[in-house]
This record gives C-alpha cells, sequence and structure tokens, in this order.
DNA sequence: CTCCAATGTGAATACTTGTTCACATATTAA
DNA sequence: TTAATATGTGAACAAGTATTCACATTGGAG
C-alpha cells in the first residue's frame, strides 16, 4: 500500500492527458474531477497539487491539441514542396490525429469546451484562426505556383479544408467505427482538389 | 401573484422551445432542469408534469430539430427541379437554421448532446444518416440529368456538404457573429458547385 | 541518515444536480 | 356553484460537483 509520488512536470501531464481522453470519450460532462483522479489513481484534491483549478487542466487541453494541429501544418511544410500535395498530407494527418485521439478536435471544433467561458472561447478561436491562416497560406502559395485557381478565396477555401475532415469525424464518433473516417477523406480529397485546382 | 397554468401541450412545446434554446446558448451543462424551469418562469418540479425526466426533455429537441432538417429538404424539393438548385437552396436554409436557433445545428452535429448515452446516440446518428440520404438523393438525381459528374459519389459528396456549412456553423459561434456564416456559404458553394459539377 | 519540501490522503465544505412527494391552486365540466 | 382534474409549489432527497484543509507519506538533498 505504498503511495507512488511522481514529479510535478510527469503528474501534470499525466492529467492532462487523462482529460484529454476523457473529454474525447465522455464529453465535457464526464470530464469531473473525481472521474479525472480515479483515472490517472490519484484522490481529487491531489489534482490541485499539479493544477490550480479545473479551467487551467482544461487550458492544458486546448493548448496540448493547438500544439498538435500547429504541429501538423510544419510537418507538412518539411515533408512536401507542391501545395496541394501538403494539403493532402494535411489532410491525412488531422484524419489520424481524430483516430488518435478519439473525437478531440470534434470537440475542439465543437465549441463545448468553452460554453460560458469567454476568455477561453477567445483563445480556442484564435486556435483554430490560426490553423485556418496556415492552411490558407498554403492555399496562396498554390496560386503563386499557379497550381490553385487564382479566382479562389484562400480564407474560403481553407474554411472548406476544415469542412472536408470534421463532419466524417462526427460521424465516426456517432457510429462508433462503422463510418471510416480515413476512406471518406481519401474520396473526399479529389472532390476538394476538383474544387480549388486549377482545370 | 396568481400562478398561470398552461394546457399540457402548449406548456411541453414552451419547455422544448426554452430547452433548444438553452442547449443552443449554454451547451449541455447550462441545460439543468432548474436553469430551464426558470427560463419558463415556473419552478423544477413542475417540469414533470409535463415529461417524464431530462431524457424526454432532450429526445423532444432532437425531434424538433430533426423535423426541421428533413422539412428543409422537402422545401427545396418543391421549390426547385434543378438539383444543383435545389442544393444552393438548402445550403441557404440550413444557414437561415443555424441563425435562428443559435448554434443548435452545430450542437447536434458535434455529438455533445448524446455523450454517454447509447440510445439517443443512435437515434442522433439516424437523424443525420437521414439528412445525409437525402441530400444524397438529390445529387443522384443530378447525375441522372447530366448536372453532375458520374464518377463523383452522392454519398462522399453529401458528407462534404455538411461540410460546406458546419465549420462556418461553429465559427460563427464563436467568433459571436463576427465571422459572417451567410457569407461564408455564399462563397463556397462555387467551390463546391466545382467540385461536383460537371463543367 | 536525517530532515524537508514535494506529493498524496481523507474528511469536510458549500453548492448544484435530477427527482419525488404532499400540498395548494387554477381551470374545466357537471 | 360545486366537484374533479390538471397544473404549479416548496420542501426534501440522495448523489455529485469543485475546492480547501490538516495531516500523512514519500523521495531526494544535505
Amino acid at each position: 500500500m505504498s503511495i507512488e509520488k511522481l514529479t510535478n512536470e510527469v503528474r501534470r501531464e499525466q492529467i492532462a492527458r487523462a482529460a484529454l481522453h476523457l473529454l474525447a470519450t465522455q464529453g465535457l460532462n464526464g470530464l469531473s474531477m473525481a472521474a479525472l483522479a480515479r483515472s490517472v489513481g490519484i484522490v481529487p484534491s491531489a489534482i490541485y497539487r499539479h493544477f490550480r483549478n479545473k479551467e487551467e487542466v482544461l487550458d492544458a487541453v486546448v493548448d496540448a491539441l493547438r500544439q498538435r494541429l500547429l504541429g501538423n501544418v510544419r510537418v507538412v511544410t518539411e515533408e512536401s514542396d507542391e501545395p496541394l500535395d501538403q494539403l493532402r498530407r494535411l489532410l491525412a494527418l488531422h484524419v489520424r490525429l481524430i483516430l488518435e485521439h478519439h473525437s478531440l478536435p470534434r470537440m475542439l471544433f465543437s465549441g463545448e469546451i468553452y460554453a460560458g467561458h469567454p476568455e477561453r472561447k477567445a483563445r480556442l478561436l484564435a486556435t483554430i484562426q490560426a490553423y485556418l491562416a496556415e492552411v490558407a497560406a498554403i492555399i496562396r502559395n498554390g496560386q503563386a505556383q499557379e497550381r490553385v485557381r487564382p479566382e479562389v478565396s484562400p480564407e474560403t477555401a481553407a474554411v472548406l479544408f476544415l469542412g472536408v475532415i470534421q463532419p466524417s469525424a462526427i460521424l465516426w464518433h456517432l457510429s462508433e467505427g462503422t463510418f471510416d473516417a480515413a476512406k471518406h477523406v481519401e474520396r473526399a480529397w479529389p472532390l476538394f482538389r476538383q474544387a480549388i485546382a486549377v482545370q
């Protein structure tokens, strides 16, 4: 009956990861401090050694996800030079993010997480807009290389890019995996390409 | 200090409408029986004269929304014969639905409402799939009329159709109206059309 | 090895949750 | 007008919420 003690840094990350998982599987209502503590094997009050309150836990989750999203953009711009190819790869990475973290991206984009909390709401909007800006930049670059039609609005196309992924994430989650998100995105990509690419 | 009494039918609808509004503005967490009762000017226990429990309230909300969604499809098929025109109109109606009911469709499609409740989860999936099937039917009809390219998968295109609307609904809600959903959809429509239509 | 700060515990806090029940009032039918 | 029924009230409920606090235990630095 020995109590295992972990250093703050480690526990903090462990808690954030568990919170992310709870949020993805059970929704915001499922993320109680009690449930969170149970899922990492400690007592609720112990969480407060690592986080000031629940707000800080949620902020950590949002931060973690923002890093993953923007990290994906960095990866594809390093892997490829061709804008349309970059977008195709980004789509695949985003799908993998969804499959890994269950439906957390769905949650991020659903806005459930911020309900009634204007401060985090703003941070969430900023995160999504940062991601959109990166996608728009890729599309703008595609226009410079004459791969994307010039009359296409990069901002509009970027939002539509999100639309390629998001509904499939929801359907995948709702159908408990029956709906194949990866396959859908694979099929939707040619449509998106047709929507923005030259000829 | 006279207590106003309404007939079951009226009160039921009033409660369902208030629940819908609470859900749209505050999220699932904001929809407590206490808050719901307060918003219609009665005491929490009085709700149980009209609904067996909270489940039944949520079911009523989902039902109301399903009727609106499928009703929109019926409207556009009566208003127009040209499939692409039908889709354009359906898009506009869906946007109006979002603007009216704040972000309830966002919520429906986000899956927040069912978290941890498999029975309603299934009903929700069925609702969305019914809507998708209607959209796919329009697209299939478009292929028969040689307005939509034959190699396009109607099911995939229907999901992408959702993707035209959904992200904009979220951004509109997150940005507190700063992001103009109607304008985005207006601009995204030519892209979607380009994606599926014959040139 | 000893001591101390860091980490975990369990009880207690005040509040909110959904729901039930006996009672009161308003509306409707006889 | 009276009686019956539908609707609303307020108190009580057990369970769950986030959070605080005094105390116990651990791991590592001296």
